[in-house]
DNA sequence: ACTCCTTGGGTTTTT
DNA sequence: CCCAAGGAGT
């Protein structure tokens, strides 16, 4: 009976199973476990997987959990809707979305979309984007968004106007209606979209409310302190029917009110169901007690709070250890060798990880751990789905699904260069903007006498190219995923593109896109058991496996979803966001120091320090046996060196869990600390150094010239005329021989070394002298020559 | 129209 | 330091 795994309290909470039910879960409690054994307890009830519905945040956390409840029932988990908020509101869209005006084939915009879309529109208004800053305006929009504020309310909302003006940008409102506006035309959702039409959907069409209020007689919902409003209502309104909803979370673990999360959601839960049955799991089987009470006495500075107490049975362990270091290098250099003594008493890598606060600083211990020959893996980061490259080519699959998808259109248009630049661009943008309809659209129906004076050479490349993804997408649905991928990235020019550069990291890129075209084929080919559509109970095969469910499947991919192969040797490297959920028996937790954890971010409201705060209590609460916190006196910084002060998280620990480290005695001694770039500048005058290299680069042509021009004679330039001697003409003549005398405007006379035709293009190396060699192209350069 | 270079600005965390 | 955007060159 698997409820002899559980203590009485996760027993308490898995086997009540009938109405509303709160799990308040401290750190390493048990939570997972008991979310997933309720799962499978509810199926050994009878109630078909069909009827449950899990929501997670991140698509990892519905993995392992798909897989848990697996090895707990067995297949009879099939049909069983596990994944995250986004993924499963976009199955639903996608469905039902024709209700609200959305196709099946709707685009998901990423980050860089949307801010290219943001900038855009603020460039089209005429704005100054030194007040507009895409970053700012989207988490603007993107708040409003997750308080449900359409355009249209938050114009209508006199404080949000208000605090818009005060910030210098009154016109936020105008910004985000046409943000929208270009969405819809662009048949595009951005992240906080499909929570937000997964609203409108629920709101506006109750015959789909309540088939799936219906269907999911169970809802569970894990991490509820992270869930923003938006998301709140969603599941509110799906669990009206029937009543059984269950939320798990743990208020000190919430670290996500950057992306609207809203702790208040967790703390108002008995407001909304005031029946509800709150179950608290309190023991910890992680962790040390010294690691449980140094986390303890941080949590307890924060006044928002459900009250709890975590303790634990383990043993009391090891103290936590404190230690600063001279600088960033040194910390790394420290702590790589500390791993490296961890590892020689038979310590797996994979049981050690160093936590930070920002991805930036990983750096220093790549470099350290690689140094000291210590494998480690990075988690985080750039994704593989946000190479150039691989961008470049879902660009292509994105426009073949979606011919509406202006970002994507835009992207690659010119790439490979086709001829269309950015006057085309930007007439074809103001043809959209008159037409109402999307690029595509304009640049398929334009005819040769169109109003926007875009010339019959464009038109006829943009027809060809249109005609091509045409052709593209009329194979959408018959095709399979990979057969239709790799014909639209071989026959675009994409790989061959790629293919004829010569760059070391060119290979690099055509490996990785070779790499894309071979996920496509897994995607299509991997036909394990559990690939059924939990949504429509469909299963999936070969024939479904089409270019636009492989485009869904990785639009809600993160750099922290690209599987890998877990290797237990890896020292494992992440921010701390990226650690919850997670443990190791090792942790280390660096950069404490101020401005930098807590971050500078933090300090404008009290609220931040508490959710900083928080963040520093999950950093904790991640390691089972030994946690060692570092900070560095001296921090290379946007390539600066600045001085800091330890953070106040570590003051705020109880010093009777803790102990400081001794600190050795060297830092009055001269001190060399070696930029991670160029490892021969110390960095102490490296700003010295940098401003004189700069100032001497130009002469470093001086030198050139005159060993490259090998044995021709006859190529002093000075003994030359010069302008006054009127027997200069402009550079149209046919021939252009070797060793011509020439003037151009700036570099002054040169001698004619060879000349050659390259893509149509007349070009002559010319040897300037002193101004060195140049490749000239005859058409644009303003040459004259004599005659 | 494309490429290279300079410059300026910014950096929290992520579905 | 690192990136993105603009400018100047081809």
């Amino acid at each position: 009976m698997i409820l002899d795994d559980l203590n009485t309290e996760q027993r308490n909470a898995v086997t009540q199973t009938e109405g509303p039910t709160m799990i308040i879960a401290g750190a390493g409690s048990g939570k997972t476990r008991t979310l997933t054994y309720r799962i499978a307890y509810l199926m050994q009830q009878g109630v078909s997987p069909y009827n449950i519905m899990a929501l997670t945040f991140t698509n990892k956390a519905a993995r392992e959990m798909q897989e848990r409840i697996v090895q707990l029932v067995g297949v009879n988990a099939k049909g069983l809707l596990m994944g995250t908020f986004h993924s499963i509101f976009a199955k639903i869209l996608r469905i039902d979305g024709e209700r609200i005006g959305y196709s099946r084939n709707f685009t998901i915009y990423d980050d860089d979309d949307s801010k290219k879309l943001i900038v855009d529109i603020v460039k089209s208004l005429n704005l100054d984007d030194k007040n507009y800053k895409k970053g700012r305006i989207l988490s603007r929009i993107s708040n409003a968004k997750c308080a449900l504020f359409s355009p249209e309310d938050y114009a209508k909302r006199s404080d949000l106007i208000a605090l818009d003006e005060q910030q210098h940008i009154p016109l936020l409102y105008k910004v985000y209606d046409i943000y929208q506006r270009r969405l819809r035309q662009a048949m595009a959702m951005d992240f906080d979209d499909i929570l937000f039409n997964m609203n409108v959907l629920l709101r506006d069409c109750p015959d789909v409310k309540e088939k799936y209020q219906k269907r999911f007689q169970y809802i569970l919902v894990d991490e509820y302190q992270d869930t923003n409003y938006s998301q709140y209502l969603i599941i509110k309104k799906l669990a009206e029917y029937y009543k059984n909803i269950c939320v798990v979370g743990d208020d000190a673990q919430s670290i996500y009110s950057f992306r609207g999360a809203s702790i208040s959601n967790i703390l108002n839960f008995n407001k909304d169901y005031p029946n509800a049955r709150t179950f608290k799991l309190e023991q910890n089987y992680r962790s040390t007690k010294n690691i449980i009470n140094a986390a303890n006495s941080v949590i307890a500075k924060n006044e928002r709070q459900i009250k709890k107490t975590i303790w634990t049975n383990n043993k009391e362990g090891d103290f936590v250890h404190f230690r600063t270091l001279s600088s960033d290098r040194e910390e790394a250099s420290w702590i790589s060798d500390k791993i490296k003594e961890l590892l020689d008493t038979g310590e797996k890598g994979g049981e050690v990880a160093i936590l930070y606060r920002t991805n930036s600083q990983s750096r220093s211990f790549e470099d350290s751990l690689r140094l000291k020959n210590i494998p480690y893996i990075i988690y985080g980061g750039t994704s593989f789905y946000s190479r150039k490259e691989i961008k470049d080519a879902i660009a292509y699959l994105r426009l073949v699904v979606n011919n509406d998808d202006d970002e994507a259109f835009e992207r690659i248009i010119n790439y490979p260069a086709r001829g269309i630049g950015q006057t085309t661009m930007d007439k074809l943008k103001i043809a959209r903007e008159t037409l109402g309809i999307s690029l595509y659209k304009v640049a398929f129906t334009l005819s040769y006498d169109n109003p926007f004076n875009i010339n019959t050479k464009a038109i006829n490349t943009l027809r060809d190219f249109c005609t091509m993804i045409q052709s593209f997408s009329l194979r959408v649905e018959k095709d399979d995923a990979f057969t239709l991928g790799e014909e639209i990235i071989k026959r675009s020019g994409l790989r061959t593109t790629l293919a004829t550069l010569r760059e070391l990291e060119d290979k690099d890129r055509l490996e990785n896109l070779d790499e894309f075209i071979s996920g496509l084929q897994s995607f299509v080919e991997n036909n394990e058991e559990n690939i059924i559509d939990a949504l429509t109970g469909e299963e999936i095969d070969i024939t479904n496996k089409t270019l636009d469910v492989f485009l869904q499947q990785i639009s809600l991919m993160t750099s922290t979803d690209t599987q890998e192969e877990e290797d237990n040797s890896q020292v494992k490297l992440m921010t701390i966001h990226a650690a919850k959920g997670l443990e190791f028996n090792n942790v280390f937790v660096v950069g404490l120091e101020e401005n930098l954890f807590p971050s500078t971010m933090a300090f404008a409201a009290r609220d931040d320090i508490e959710e900083e705060r928080r963040l520093f209590y999950v950093a904790i609460t991640r390691a089972r046996k030994i946690l060692y916190l570092t900070s560095a006196q001296m921090r290379y910084r946007y390539g600066d060196t600045t001085f800091t002060e330890p953070s106040r998280f570590v003051q705020e620990i109880d010093p009777k869990y803790l102990v400081y480290d001794k600190q050795e005695e060297e830092s009055t001694l001269p001190r060399f600390v070696f930029n991670n770039r160029t490892k021969e500048k110390p960095i102490l005058s490296l700003r010295h150094n940098a401003l004189t290299e700069k100032k001497q680069k130009p002469q470093l042509n001086l030198s050139k010239p005159y060993s490259t021009l090998g044995n021709k004679t006859n190529l002093t330039p000075k003994s030359k005329p010069t302008i006054e001697d009127g027997e200069w003409r402009l550079a149209d003549i046919e021939e252009v021989e070797s060793n011509l005398t020439v003037k151009h405007s700036k570099f002054g006379i040169g001698i004619v070394l060879y000349t050659e035709i390259v893509a149509g293009d007349k070009r002559a190396k010319v040897d300037f002298g002193s101004q060195g060699e140049r490749m000239l192209i005859l058409k644009f350069a303003k040459l004259q020559v004599r005659k």
